[in-house]
DNA sequence: CTGCCTGCAAACTCTTTGCACGAAT
DNA sequence: ATTCGTGCAAAGAGTTTGCAGGCAG
C-alpha cells in the first residue's frame, strides 16, 4: 500500500467521522510515512515538527490513534515502556516480530499460520479472535563476539 | 512446578548471587505463590502486606526482577500500561495468551510449535533466539449477546 | 564495621487530559 | 454560532531510584 493511497484512506477516515483535515494532521501523517523503521510518538514529533512547526506533542497523541484505526499505522508493543508505531501495507497484518537485544531494531517477519492458530485456540475458549501477535526476542551473535552488530545502523 | 521446589529454587538464586533471604523477600514469594490467577506489582504488594504488614512497594518491585531471573515467575507483557506475573511451571514455558477484551482474564495456551518458529525465523537473520510469545486478543461472544461473559469471576 | 536491605518519598517516563483560544463550517 | 482542533501545562499511571537508617554476617 503506497502512501498516496494510505493518504487517502486516512483522509476517507477523517471525513467519513465528521473531523477535519488539518495541516497538523497531514504534517504528522507525511512524517510517520518518512519514518524507515519503527518510530516512536516522541521521534514523530520531532519529524513532525520539522515538516510543520506547530505540531504539538498532545496532537501527535491524539492523531496516532486515529492513524492506527483508520487502518494506516499498525501499533507494536514489545514491552518496553513505550509503542512503536509503522505504517500498514497489505502485506503486514500476520505478522510477527524478531526484537533484538542487542541493536534493538525490530525485524518484521511473515507468519501466515497465526491467524489460523488464533482462531484455533480461541474458540476452543469459546472467544472470538481480534487480532495476534508474535514477538520473538533474540540476541545478534556477532554483535556478542565482535562488538558491533551487523544490522545495526541506529534506530 | 510445586510452590516449594520454586520456593528452594528461589532460595537457592539468591544465596548464589550473594544476596540475603529476608522475611520480605518470602512473604512477597509466598503472596505471588498463594495467587490463583495472573496478578500485578500492586495487587501482589497488598498480598505481600497482608502476609508480612512491612513489605513496601519498593521492595515488591525490587523483588518481582529477582524471582522472574531466577525463574520462578513468569512475566506477561500484554501492552496494557501494567505488567502480569504468574508462578513460572515446568510446563508454560511454552505458551501463549489468549487475553478477553471483555472480562479483561489471561487465559494461558500451549503453543508447542512456537519455539520451533522463534528459531527457524531468527537464525535467518542471523540471530540467536531467547524467547517468544504469542499473544490473542478476543473478545466473548457471550458476554457481547448476554452482558455477561461465563468466563468472568473478577480479576 | 562493612555491605546488603529496607521504607519512604521523590523522580522518572510515557501518555492522557482540562482548559481556553482559534479555526472551520 | 456551533463544533471541532489546537498548544500548553498539569495530571496520571506504573515503575524506578536516592537516601538515611537498620540489620545480618
Amino acid at each position: 500500500m503506497s502512501a498516496d493511497v494510505s493518504r487517502e484512506k486516512f483522509k476517507a477516515s477523517l471525513t467519513r467521522r465528521g473531523l477535519r483535515i488539518t495541516s497538523q494532521r497531514l504534517a504528522i501523517f507525511a512524517a510517520a510515512f518518512a519514518r524507515k523503521e519503527h518510530f516512536t510518538a516522541e521521534s514523530l514529533l520531532k519529524h513532525a515538527k520539522a515538516i510543520d512547526a506547530s505540531v504539538s506533542r498532545a496532537t501527535v497523541y491524539r492523531t496516532l490513534p486515529l492513524m492506527t484505526e483508520s487502518q494506516v499505522l499498525r501499533e507494536v508493543d514489545i514491552g518496553s515502556g513505550e509503542k512503536f508505531y509503522l505504517p500498514a501495507t497489505d502485506m503486514n497484518t500476520q505478522v510477527a516480530q524478531v526484537i533484538c537485544v542487542d541493536c534493538h531494531r525490530i525485524f518484521e517477519i511473515s507468519a501466515p499460520f497465526m491467524e489460523w492458530y488464533g482462531s484455533t485456540v480461541s474458540l476452543k475458549l469459546g472467544l472470538k479472535p481480534i487480532s495476534q501477535r508474535l514477538q520473538v526476542s533474540a540476541q545478534c551473535s556477532a554483535f556478542r563476539q565482535q562488538g558491533r552488530c551487523p544490522n545495526h545502523e541506529g534506530k
